[in-house]
RNA sequence: GUCCCCAUCGUCUAGCCUGGUCCAGGACACCGGCCUUUCACGCCGGCAACACCGGUUCAAAUCCGGUUGGGGACGCCA
């Protein structure tokens, strides 16, 4: 069998969201299982509605997710000769007519037809009028009257259509720009797809362009139709579902190889598994494994996901990481070093590298002020005694260890007939402003002496009777 | 409205093709518990589903038909 080649094929109208970053992945995913060839083309012949943002927005998401591509991307705009050279071919065969039938004119019979409870189509107007090329004349497809239409697709068994409900649709625009059913059928054919892997939205548009394959003389590439990404409210995943362009949740700290495998998971499985490396993704990945039902998208899934990787990152790579989100928190460092340190004790209580940012925060700055409850409830004249006794200790201490500390919180406890929960509390929330944060000792050992004593100071001078 | 796709816990899903091993398994979320100086992590346990009706069969989540429900497409958008 010839080698295997996908292709994913996004139009650069608007940010690239999860739905397509799916797409591309099984895309992906399928052509490296098969050490195939990733194929990206750029589908931008709506003029209108593209713009070069987008398409750089659609590339630099691809490059975080790391689905890397093998050809292109190519630009369908750069291919007009050859989609004009496939019209002659249909042209000539009379698969294909011209057709000056005003716009507005179709529009209107449109809606009546909607209006009637009518599949709306082309009525044929100019099937048989002979027209040659000219000033507001499209060019479209003769499509048979009879018959049916069907394929196996991968994912969704076999399909059928009634050729009847098909309409000729517009294969070139008036303006010789084609439109994207021809356009992906000459592209697929040229480019030698051999698997389109899409969205099931398009399962409408598939017999129309298998009978553009016949056409053509060609034979078609094998279809599969995977299923969409809805909202919550089972709609179409859309902007109103919050957050959903892809480097929106680069940007909200999510780590690619989570997302990666949250997509994967979503409408595909191997067994129970739920954590897969990309190696594994495509070792396993098969389109037969795919279900045929939509997604909706479950954003606790993902956070749990996010902190599963972060907590399997290693210590540097992840504080390297965690360096672009600290700056919105306030906090510049270089010391990679102790960030290093810091990301260690925060990896277990995060979910993105924004939260982890947000907690890294009392590492580098001071903590106060306190939280009010944290401080009302801690920091009271009951437990000063014990602060103190536990600041005088540390300060006798050459350096702050994880063994000495221990032997130095017990012993204040008995002393001071404070509970242990008390007097720890009352130390956090002195050294963090928190009642929540990493262990106090490795905190201790991090902060170092002296700072760790200037915060204990602070926080007794903080106490009012 | 017409056509097409789909239908297992709240959500993602295993099982369905090759009926019995399924009074349906895993994961997220949620609820308990353990661990513990806090919060997490981790571990243990719990809650929770075969849409409905009919048929085939000794036996149906699994096969068939219908109903209902959901989604998608109906552009000189992609």
């Amino acid at each position: 069998m010839a080698r295997i080649r996908t292709r994913f094929s996004p139009s650069p109208t608007g940010f690239f969201h999860l739905g397509g970053a799916r797409t591309a992945l099984f895309n992906w995913l399928f052509a490296r299982h098969h050490q195939g060839v990733f194929v990206l083309r750029i589908e931008d012949t709506d003029v209108a509605r593209s713009e070069t943002r987008y398409e750089e927005d659609i590339l630099d998401s691809l490059r975080w997710l790391g689905l890397d591509w093998d050809e292109g991307p190519y630009h369908q705009c750069a291919r007009l000769r050859i989609y004009h050279d496939f019209i002659e071919r249909l042209l000539d065969t009379g698969a294909a007519y011209y057709c000056d039938c005003p716009p507005e004119r179709l529009e209107e019979k449109r809606k009546a037809a909607l209006a009637r409870g009518e599949n709306p189509r082309y009525d044929g107007h100019c099937r048989d009028r002979h027209l040659g090329p000219g000033p507001n004349t499209a060019v479209r497809f003769r499509s048979p009257p009879a018959g049916t239409t069907q394929w196996n697709d991968l994912s969704k068994g076999p399909i059928a259509f009634d050729n009847q409900e098909l309409d000729d649709l517009v294969l070139l625009r008036a303006d010789g720009v084609p439109t994207y059913n021809f356009a992906v059928v000459v592209d697929d054919l040229s480019m030698e797809i051999t698997h389109v892997i899409r969205g099931d939205d398009h399962i409408p548009n598939t017999p129309r362009q298998i009978l553009l394959y016949r056409a053509l003389g060609a034979t078609p590439p094998e279809f599969a139709h995977i299923p969409m990404i809805l909202g919550p409210d089972k709609a179409k995943l859309s902007k109103r579902h919050g957050a959903l362009s892809v480097l929106a949740y680069r940007d909200m700290g999510f780590l690619p190889p989570a997302l990666v495998n949250f997509l994967a998971r979503l409408g595909w499985s191997h067994g129970d598994q739920e954590i897969f490396s990309t190696a594994e993704l495509i070792e396993y990945f098969s389109l037969e494994q795919v279900s045929k039902s939509a997604g909706i998208f479950n954003a606790d899934k993902l956070l749990w996901l996010n902190g599963h990787y972060l907590r399997e990152s290693a210590d540097r790579d992840l504080a390297l990481a965690l360096k672009d989100f600290l700056p919105q928190q306030g906090v510049v460092t270089d010391d990679v070093d102790y960030l290093t340190r810091v990301t260690a004790t925060l990896k277990p209580r995060a979910h993105t590298l924004v939260e982890m940012a947000e907690m890294a925060r009392f590492y580098f700055h001071d903590p106060r002020p306190y939280e009010e409850k944290a401080a009302q409830k801690f920091l009271t004249p009951s437990s000063r005694p014990g602060l103190a006794a536990i600041r005088d200790r540390l300060a006798a201490l050459p350096e702050l260890k994880e063994e000495a500390l221990n032997q130095i919180f017990s012993e204040v406890q008995k002393q001071s007939g404070l509970k242990m929960v008390v007097l720890a509390q009352a130390v956090r929330v002195a050294l963090t402003g928190k009642t929540a944060s990493p262990g106090l000792f490795e905190i201790m050992d991090i902060l170092g002496k002296e700072e760790v004593l200037r915060r204990l100071t602070a926080a007794l001078e903080s106490v009012t009777d």
